[in-house]
DNA sequence: TTGGTCTTGTCCATAATATGGACAAGAACG
DNA sequence: CGTTCTTGTCCATATTATGGACAAGACCAA
């Protein structure tokens, strides 16, 4: 059915694990859910497994504390073991070190909410957030916040970052997943061929009403994008003149953080 | 093999996803060897699996991103991905939160470095420490920490507050790996009916010779132990009489934790 | 060199497992 | 009290994961 993925040095993609992958499929559908959770149905449709395939998944990772259900709305949520096998890995990751001050500086500069968005598989995973000192902030993403790679400014920036073709597969394998955030593969593509004529990522119309959102790409040495840096604001507060200042700044900084990571 | 797993709510234990749990297993004691990571051989002895089976799971996780391979020492360990999939979740837990004035008294009070340990399954976890004023410390284990219940003195101070026979289960599941650490099932029993006794958990030799810890167990409002709280210190700084003392201590605050989360 | 003893990695016939179509049951709505 | 949502369950079946046997590489000693 998927005849994409390919690993990295020819490493023909090893089977005899479909249930396994599955698993993780899911489980990464419903971290896209966050703390609120996922309805069953919603993972059926964004996986594309059958219902009682997701079902008896869902319930067996249940089972091993992988999962949990929320008695109120019955929808389902990474559980508690799932941090308690994150402990085995040392903290802060080598991005997050490297962008620190760059965070800080655009941050003072700016005075609106920066994110600093990665990101993983298909998704966009959101890993930092610095709250500006302008007195309307838009708090709408927190960390950990995780999005189909296309849906969020930052997630267009990646994108428009990777070779036009690696992208397009990427989109395509999010296509079920986009109705559940109100867009479409269309609407993507557009989005992506416009911030590689822009050089930043931009959103008239941000996942809340009445914002708008800027976004620069993080390459690493490789040229693969690994990350974005985003300035979330009231859409007054950012017109065409404070878009090219607001943009300016975050370029500069992602340059910083190329080099931080790169050197 | 295994006729333990009786779920809380007379759930019966779903089938049909024998290679999930199987992946799991294998994840946890993934879990277990930190960033240092496992040999396969390991692996497979502690889980009981087959090589082939336990190659194909791992080899499956690093292609989704799970599981990381230290190309030097050819050891498995958690991967990247897992942090990530636990930022869906909101970060400190209940008991974290209720402990941690409880900790700051100890600490203060005692001196040497304290644990905060929860129960994971069939494992201890560590979640939290704090290191003293003493000049000599004993840090040897990190936060994050993983063991097999039994084979350090929160764990068996968190078997010996459980029900005699709930604990036997869990020693037994766990004797394929107390090899590793150089234990077994008679002297773990042992070590528990002594805690019983003492009404803490105590070991002249601690996972590092020459120290020595004592711990007391943490219940939850239903009885069911869910933590441990530990002092490690060189042996020459804990002998009978200060040996009571910190008991006393950690029992005091055990008790209070108790009630900060049952309340 | 050869032989021994460790590892990890691979193959593939076969048994066992996970699959999903069809059905059930409950909830919300008008 | 039908309609349309949702989630949950059953079980015959074919797809899938399994593991015995074998391979290959690393290291050590004689």
């Amino acid at each position: 059915m998927d005849k994409t993925k390919f690993a990295r040095h020819a490493t023909s993609p090893r089977q005899g694990a479909q249930a396994i992958r599955r698993a993780l499929a899911v489980l990464r559908i419903l971290a896209a859910g966050g703390e609120a959770g996922v309805p069953l149905a919603e993972v059926v449709q964004a996986t594309g497994l059958t219902r009682p395939t997701v079902h008896r998944i869902v319930h067996v990772l249940i089972e091993e504390g992988i999962v949990e259900r929320n008695e109120r709305s019955g929808h389902y949520a990474i559980g508690n073991q799932v941090p308690e096998l994150a402990l085995a890995r040392p903290r802060p990751s080598r991005l997050l070190i490297a962008a620190n001050p760059s965070l800080q500086r655009a941050s003072a500069e700016i005075g609106d909410t920066l994110f600093l968005t990665v990101r993983t598989g298909n998704d966009t995973l959101c890993v930092d957030r610095r709250i500006g000192i302008y007195p309307i902030q838009v708090l709408s993403i927190e960390v950990g916040a995780r999005r189909p790679l296309g849906v969020s400014s930052a997630g267009v920036a990646i994108l428009a970052a990777m070779p036009a073709q690696d992208a397009r597969k990427i989109v395509a394998a999010n296509e079920k997943r986009f109705e559940t955030y109100k867009t479409d593969m269309a609407t993507v593509l557009g989005e992506i061929t416009a911030a590689r004529r822009l050089g930043y990522g931009m959103r008239e119309i941000g996942l809340i009403q009445g914002t708008k959102s800027i976004s620069t790409w993080i390459k690493t040495p490789d040229g693969q994008p690994a990350a974005a840096m985003t300035v979330s604001a009231v859409r007054t507060r950012l017109g065409p003149r404070r878009e090219q200042e607001v943009a300016d700044i975050l370029l500069r900084e992602a340059k910083v953080i190329e080099q931080a990571i790169g050197g």
